[in-house]
DNA sequence: GCCGCTTGAGAACGACCGTTCTCCACATTA
DNA sequence: TAATGTGGAGAACGGTCGTTCTCAAGCGGC
């Protein structure tokens, strides 16, 4: 029963993870992710001991996923300069954005929701920013720009802002601002790593 | 009695408020802002219908606060120079970033968590971004900037950005990565209006 | 066939929430 | 004093939610 087991732990974080995102962690019940999922709660509780650690589950699956898809549209988009990769990113939140079902950025989204009750969610989220931010980094320093950490905090401000913009306004215009914005604080153009 | 009501009003609103914006809107029931307020249910429903006319009452009440904080702070930044008034918005942020209880921007939060159900608390977030976003247009028109409506739409995504990364990391840096990168996109200085 | 185990379906439980209702103390007016 | 109305305290109602429990059906081993 142990792949009985994983297929349905499968099922459910693909079920709690659309539901969480559409409609938000608090008003979706257990009962909800059990018809979508197709499982029995008994089952549901046996693959997730607690509400607590689905989200957990849920937040770091999208973690996994959203970074997957972000480093794969930037790794095609290889022109190999270092500073359109960079820009690349906000054109990923730029497709991002115009995707059906757009709803904001799900770890800030969490955050707001029960980071306050939720260590574990909260360290999910953190984790995600973190990992989001070193990868920045890591593009900006190719760039052979002078202060690569100044630089990645001023663009982690300008990628938190159109997610947070994009989702308030139904607009994806937010990811071209921001992205005209870090243009215009990249370094031109000369090296390349 | 009407001046009775109109200060059990202002009691609710400000019992309601600090409440909402420490533990959450939904976090918050009915009952424990009438313990803070002091005022029996009934008065608390006659002061105001429901939960969701109290939700609104707040955020109008906390636009009108905080937008009032904002200009009043740029006033008194009177250097005179348009740019400088620009860039004193993300000098009020990060003192509000700094203040006891900060706990991100009331209305994305809000908008977060009930702006899907609430279509009164989600125009309310409106109508204070589209203030907030009109005041901004102001002052960089001020700085002779050759396309004023850009240049707003550019800063409130830092606006936004830095609101967000300074409630999830609790830090006030992000004004200033937010300052740093207003400062690179407006003109370096020149004429006054 | 019979026993023990696991499973699924869903009822049940306790807690909370928004809202309404009951009940009684009190004040006002005649 | 009696009638009337008003307000407060909090119980009550209907609903939801996270979690646990019941119960019967199914299945493998003897």
């Amino acid at each position: 029963m142990d792949a009985d087991n994983e297929a349905a732990r499968e099922r459910v974080l693909e079920a709690a993870g659309e539901l969480f995102y559409t409609h938000g962690i608090r008003a979706v019940g257990m009962d909800r992710i059990r018809d979508a999922a197709g499982v029995s709660l008994k089952r549901l509780y046996r693959c997730y001991a607690s509400k607590d650690e689905l989200v957990e589950a849920y937040l770091r699956d999208r973690d996994r996923r959203l970074r997957g898809a972000l480093a794969e549209y930037v790794a095609g988009e290889a022109t190999g300069r270092p500073r359109e990769r960079v820009l690349a990113v906000f054109d990923w939140l730029h497709w991002w954005f115009g995707e059906p079902g757009f709803r904001g950025c799900p770890f800030t989204n969490a955050f707001n929701e029960v980071g306050a009750e939720s260590a574990r969610a909260a360290a999910a989220v953190h984790d995600h920013q973190r990992a989001v931010g070193a990868y920045l980094r890591d593009l900006i320093a190719a760039t052979g720009t002078p202060d690569p950490d100044a630089v990645t905090n001023r663009c982690l401000v300008l990628y938190a802002g159109s997610l947070t913009c994009a989702a308030i306004s139904h607009s994806r215009a937010p990811a071209l601002y921001a992205r005209e914005t870090a243009a215009a604080i990249l370094p031109s153009d000369e090296r390349a790593a």
